[in-house]
DNA sequence: GTCCAATGGCTCGCTGTCATACCTTTGGAG
DNA sequence: CTCCAAAGGTATGACAGCGAGCCATTGGAC
């Protein structure tokens, strides 16, 4: 029985070290930490992460050494985000199933953001950070798209109100993010995609919440088409 | 910046010890593995779990201390689930935000499966599948409703045929039961939501994904109400 | 009646992770 | 100029979790 395999998955994906490693480039991958910008302090995070400091900085010590942060010493220091990320590392072949369950993960998880993020009453900080992500996104250019891009959806998803519900956006964005770096990024699809953009950012903020849903359906169906021709 | 909070929460929920305990009473609360099943061998379930047999002992062996659980050594031996199963224990107070956070992540993820449950098409043992749960929830007495109830959505979800979506569901679920175990157990509530399970099971089988959609939603709105009055 | 395969029960040494404490560097406050 | 708060860097001892192997029990196959 499936049902089995669900609940007899895994305890932990992998030891701390890993875990945390994949938490932290997550965060800068997703546009949340933006090159430039300062990570909390190792003290603070480690806190906030439930872990030893020696466990993260061993994680920091692996992003160091894949290019992803750079640390300074002293008052006002700390380990900051490089302007230029490394590429992703392509990842292996993956089956159609994986694939869908991805995929299918994200669509529930999104359209349902969507949704609640329309149907609630967003104060004014939310209205204008999602305004703010909208154009942030409008105006990226093809080497930081997808940050911007996921940085938009999280704030969508963060505009739905419960946090677990973001948390788990971002888990599977990051997930498809991966698949997506295996297919080109052709400057028409950006601009479709800011066309859908703009339209389900305008429906959350009006308040329609079906029209919301519908909205980023389709957006969710434009990737998704293209990850299944490209992957297939 | 809320954002923030939910890409730094804490890499691991405990030690690998509780995190296996929590699995293993998530596994028996939601009905997957039933009264009187046995939980698979030592050695292969250790090997699911992605754990040491070592720490599986332990978790058994609370199980077992909590009653929940009974061991026989020998060929054919195993650990088996107990025909009564001990009382939940009650939670401390949650705040209305953290109800509010299981409620809509649950909301999301269960509207969604049943919505891509519709939206497939459901191979004969599936289909049958969801007959048999419906049926049992509907001869469920107080009891083992709330058992019989999660077997249903679970199969539900896992007709989705999403794995990571049935495993997010299982996990919003057990979240959700902690809290129905506080409030009472109405005969009438029990009906009127097998009528609405009836509704759900019916519009998965017909394809209709919208209504589908749209019946799991009001069902759920019905929990969520109660839950909203009582521990408001 | 004997055997044996499958299961739970147990032990030992190794490695990862932790908490804690202390050291070093840095740049602004005074 | 001096001081010091806040940050990263380092060291140590304790404990959790692991892999591997072996023991003890059981009930069916032969």
């Amino acid at each position: 029985m499936a049902l089995r395999d669900a609940l007899f998955r895994p305890v932990r994906a992998g030891n701390a070290f890993e875990e945390t490693v994949e938490r932290l480039v997550q965060a800068i991958r997703l546009g949340v930490v933006a090159p430039g910008e300062r990570l909390p302090a190792e003290r603070e995070l480690a806190g906030r992460l439930g872990i030893s400091r020696v466990t993260l900085r061993e994680a920091i010590k692996s992003l160091q050494d894949n290019g992803y942060v750079e640390s300074r010493r002293g008052r006002y220091g700390g380990t900051f985000v490089n302007a230029e990320l490394p590429a992703a590392q392509p990842v292996g072949r993956i089956s159609g199933e994986e694939l869908a369950d991805a995929l299918t993960l994200r669509a529930v998880l999104e359209t349902g953001a969507a949704e609640c993020a329309a149907g609630r009453a967003l104060g004014p900080g939310e209205r204008r950070e999602l305004g703010a992500r909208l154009a942030e996104c409008a105006q990226a250019g093809r080497a930081d798209y997808r940050r911007k891009d996921s940085r938009l959806h999280l704030a969508i998803a963060e505009a739905a109100g419960s946090p677990s519900l973001t948390a788990a956006v971002a888990d599977a964005r990051m997930r498809v993010n991966e698949l997506l770096d295996r297919i080109p990024l052709l400057p028409p699809n950006l601009a479709h995609s800011n066309e859908q953009h703009e339209l389900v950012v305008s429906h959350i903020l009006h308040g329609d919440a079906d029209a919301a849903r519908r909205a980023m359906a389709e957006h969710l169906d434009g990737t998704a088409s293209l990850l299944r021709g490209f992957l297939a």
